[in-house]
DNA sequence: TTGTAGGCGTTATCAG
DNA sequence: CTGATAACGCCTACAA
């Protein structure tokens, strides 16, 4: 490719920018302004009325072979595709859901818009993604966004908002609400038994041998959300093991991201404390642990044993690799959109909201002795 | 929270379950089904006509103050939301670009999604974000959807098509290519310096000594698409220095993920070949060496230097980190979408289809030697 | 500065 | 089985 010679960023005109731009109607340019092709037209050309070009396109079972053919025929010959503005402003439905989550970049959250993507073409429903950049002021937007006269109904996954906001979910269109930020609100909720699921990492490092955990990712104050809820799973274990819970090992970290596992685990190590495993309360924290321990040469697992959760892809393939806890992404992906479904098919539905805790479970790897 | 104790994949009622289902109207249950209001409804409270509202909406300038502000309570007081549906429909605007790409699971499509999600932002469009799951006819597909009439226009980034199906760009909307596998089209692309890139990387493991450098990736019979062209500047580099070219150092990687980088990375080791550097046609690819030569006790940057290319955030956080190429994306994506809205704005531009290569950088950490 | 009258492309109703 | 015709909610001429 001699395009790929160019020097970077360099914009240039490409193999057609020599056409004449004249302006002739039927210049084979790139694109023709003509305007869409319309039912009108389409019957026109089959010499049916519009009605029977609808029925044929939504599949209304009794017309004649001979007709539907026809109908067919004029279709791709003028190459007619429906216009989504007019039927849904006409069927009141817009065959699109809004996803509104922190950021893409995460990658739990990208591996979760992922399957809800794919849970929603199950149901033949289109996705509208938005961020909210894990800002408090910008999850109560997308609450009340334009946006959402363009979706039939939102998946939230708030991370800032707290349980005193509860109020704000009360919206007047299909809401489910995702993650463990916010509990008990007039919405269906799905998320995951993350308590247990901390609960049972602790153990396992535990039942490893680890009796000094540190933990890092605290959220000192903070009573729901999955940093205090995973803490308070921590906490169980020890109780429950007998093992006395030490101040000096749980850590704070804002930012799940992987620059403040290391540092957390940075000043773990400087400051001296004395542990035999770290608990990352997720695993771009346990990572970033690991990316540290690796910089100061302690030995993973034969000196620090360490764990994460979510189970994200990378997990599978740090050095070493990292034990985790999985929770059903995918199972919660598809509980969310089929509540949402339901709720945006059936309006009336007088239920109340429903709460759901996905399954979860611990995945074994190098970082815990295997 | 008590709800965290229920046992796992649970589903139980919230909180207002136990309210009674009568279906009087004005029951504060969770959702009201009341239909939504309407212009003409904000209309009669504030007691002007339809298309006083709509000057208010729009922002249209010549209102007396005295009717913008009644105009805007009887809003507030009906909690009044524009119907975009309706709106589209009479616009001819659906204010909403698609983004096609393989898959969000893949790091680099994430970050890449995430940055065309701020640029749509600032031109105040939504983003409605398909998967083509790197498969071929879904590449074709996503082309035709109905869902294009949700659409002002698309992003498309393929990875399966050839060279061969440029044919199928030429489409009756707004189209902007994105990425490596087709050139030449009718239409706008945007892309990265790939074979500088690829230039450039290879000759910082020159640089750094490396004699002997293994390639993971490769794609063999492919002339465009990022593996022939990495592969290319890989070539271009190793010839500069008057590197002879080994085929045995050159290695397949269907996909690109961290396992097939593992995987050929293994061979390599189990063949015997000799190498001193391995150069990671992804960051994936790359991160899958590491982890692989991390197994086999290679020490890394001692004994084989590593390079990926992509620059994705794991690329800072893994041990040892990785140097590696970073295109553009935040340029990549503004640039893309600026000509989309900018194709959307004017259809009647007759401008042939521009070309543009983004700026690359070299980025040196430690598995390069720093 | 504000009001009236259509029509955007579809689907639903209801005859025929 | 198919055809008129009336909405859906909004915006844009054109009038007033």
């Amino acid at each position: 490719m001699t395009e790929a010679d160019a020097p970077h960023g360099d914009v240039r005109d490409g193999p057609a920018a020599d056409e004449p731009p004249r302006a002739s109607s039927h210049t084979p340019l790139t694109r023709r302004p003509r305007a869409a092709v319309t039912m009108h037209e389409v019957a026109a050309r089959a010499r049916v009325s519009i009605k029977t070009v609808s029925n044929v396109i939504n599949g209304y079972p009794h017309i004649r072979p001979a007709t539907k053919e026809r109908v067919e025929k004029a279709i791709q010959d003028l190459g007619y595709k429906v216009n989504a503005s007019a039927r849904n402003l006409r069927r009141g439905r817009a065959g699109v859901i809004g996803l509104a989550l922190p950021e893409l970049a995460l990658p739990y959250f990208a591996e979760l818009a992922d399957e809800v993507m794919k849970a929603a073409e199950r149901h033949g429903v289109s996705v509208l993604i938005e961020h909210t950049g894990a800002q408090r002021s910008r999850e109560f937007d997308v609450l009340r966004s334009d946006r959402r006269s363009l979706t039939d109904g939102l998946l939230f996954s708030p991370l800032e908002m707290a349980q005193d906001d509860v109020g704000a979910l009360t919206v007047d269109y299909p809401l489910v609400l995702l993650g463990e930020r916010l509990f008990g609100g007039p919405v269906d909720h799905v998320t995951m038994a993350t308590v247990e699921g901390a609960r049972a990492a602790t153990a396992h490092l535990i039942e490893r041998g680890a009796r000094r955990i540190a933990v890092i990712g605290a959220h000192e104050g903070e009573v729901v959300g999955s940093a205090a809820l995973r803490l308070n799973g921590y906490r169980q274990a020890l109780k429950e093991a007998g093992i006395p819970m030490r101040p000096e090992l749980v850590r704070e970290a804002g930012l799940w991201h992987r620059s403040t596992g290391a540092d957390a685990t940075r000043q773990l190590l400087d400051d001296g404390v004395e542990f035999d495993a770290v608990f990352g309360l997720n695993d771009a924290l346990a990572l970033g642990a690991l990316h540290e321990l690796h910089q100061r040469h302690v030995d993973v697992p034969g000196r620090v044993k360490v764990i994460g959760f979510d189970d994200i892809e990378d997990a599978a393939f740090s050095a070493p690799t990292l034990s985790t806890i999985s929770p059903g992404k995918q199972q919660i992906a598809r509980t969310a959109v089929d509540f949402l479904m339901e709720r945006i098919g059936t309006p009336e539905l007088l239920l109340g909201p429903r709460y759901v805790e996905a399954a979860f479970f611990v995945v074994a790897r190098e970082s815990t002795g295997g």
